[in-house]
DNA sequence: GGGACCCTTCGACGCGCGGCGAAATGTCGG
DNA sequence: CCGACATTTCGCCGCGCGTCGAAGGGTCCC
């Protein structure tokens, strides 16, 4: 019986991650925010010509989306499911060691909050997921009414993301904490809300997102009281 | 602000799983069983030279193990996260062509039933899951009373599962079905469980499994009469 | 001890791919 | 229409890596 191995074709992907650089423009694409090609090569340390010949292949293994605005291209994650394969294997692979003061206090700021992709993550992602379970909001995999009616109420369009042909609300795995926080349709909902009231800002290192003042006021009050990070903030 | 990518490296790890053969090799044991150097260098399609090369260098990246055994060396995949990286890889990547009757053959009977490591998978796991839900023996992301009650019956170890520092029941997606089976440490010790019982027995094809009648009359019994799998047999 | 078998190490070959600078294409503002 | 800027295309170089056959350890059995 000889057999020929004819599972899915993983290997042009893993490929399309396994380059240095092109890992370095995925990486930075996974805060969920377009970034213009120009951006790219600067942030993964090459010239603009080898950017643009790494984009335009991971445009071939639709990894990338690209939206065209006058001079500039904005490129993208091409969807969820491809920042769910970047952080599951980021789950796996090693973290480089700090080499500076500069890195390490970039890496406590991702460690504290930062977007995976669409979505919460971090101690603040970890900590929602937290204060939504203790507070019997959530449970299992869903909502409960009283968690409904709270989400509903901050403005999180809940029917919306029941609705999507995505996965409601699924735990998603936390590479930095080894816990959950809140992904899936859910996730990303409630996390546009935060934006847009303004209680999380994106930071100035990429993936980075941090609590505002109104925030700490505001998800205090929701939860009566108790901090979603850490104390002391990150200086 | 210059900022220099510093995530987790997970470029190397990619570049382990990107060369086809070594994707393969991997491929092959998802299935769960150790295989020896030689069998994965037949199944990869290469000589036991390259092969041995290959197995050196994901032994490094530790995304396997090896257990010697006489003059055989037996590899497998180092734990289920590794097994997770590469289902979720599989999600989205292309599907191969098929290219002959026994390569659709083989397809077909990995869609019915498989295992996705150490769990089970494709129509059979899907089924599995849905009947436990329909049941209410699975809520969310846990055993009900009586479903822990069915298991236990079963000799299922739940207790065991729910000890163990891997997550407990959580739903796993199925890249063949796009829908969800039971993964995690219930999971693996449902399919273990199965096994012992000689309700599914491993298949020919690497990573396939096949329903035995006494698992069909078992199964039926247990959710009184619903077939787990699609009602005609893979010829 | 000898021979069969499994696996790894060694040495050599060739190709693919990432890198850059320079030039071409495209877009904006006047 | 022209100069500044963003991005891509082109041509070229260099090296890393996958491949194999042959040879070298180990292990088993007679």
């Amino acid at each position: 019986m000889e057999y020929i191995a004819r599972d899915a074709d993983i290997a042009p992907v893993a490929a399309l991650i396994a380059d240095p650089t092109r890992a370095a423009i995925l990486t930075a694409l996974l805060g969920g925010r377009a970034l213009a090609a120009g951006e790219l090569a600067r942030m993964a340390g090459v010239s603009p010509a080898t950017a643009s010949a790494h984009l335009s292949r991971l445009l071939d293994g639709r990894l990338v989306d690209v939206v065209r605005q006058g001079r500039h291209r904005y490129y993208r994650l091409a969807g969820h499911e491809v920042a769910e394969v970047l952080e599951v294997l980021a789950g796996i692979s090693a973290r480089p060691p700090v080499r500076s003061l500069r890195q390490s206090r970039q890496a406590r700021l991702l460690e504290e909050a930062r977007t995976c992709y669409d979505h919460l993550a971090g101690k603040a992602g970890v900590g929602l997921l937290d204060r939504l379970r203790e507070g019997g909001y959530y449970t299992g995999h869903d909502l409960t009414e009283v968690g409904e009616r709270l989400l509903s109420g901050l403005g999180v369009d809940v029917a919306g993301a029941r609705g999507s042909r995505r996965r409601f609300a699924p735990e998603c795995l936390d590479w930095t904490e080894r816990r959950a926080h809140l992904g899936g349709a859910l996730g990303a909902a409630v996390t546009e809300v935060l934006f847009e009231r303004g209680w999380y800002r994106r930071g100035n290192v990429p993936r980075a997102v941090v609590l505002t003042d109104e925030g700490r006021e505001g998800l205090a009050k929701l939860f009566s009281g108790k901090e979603l990070t850490s104390v002391t903030p990150v200086t």
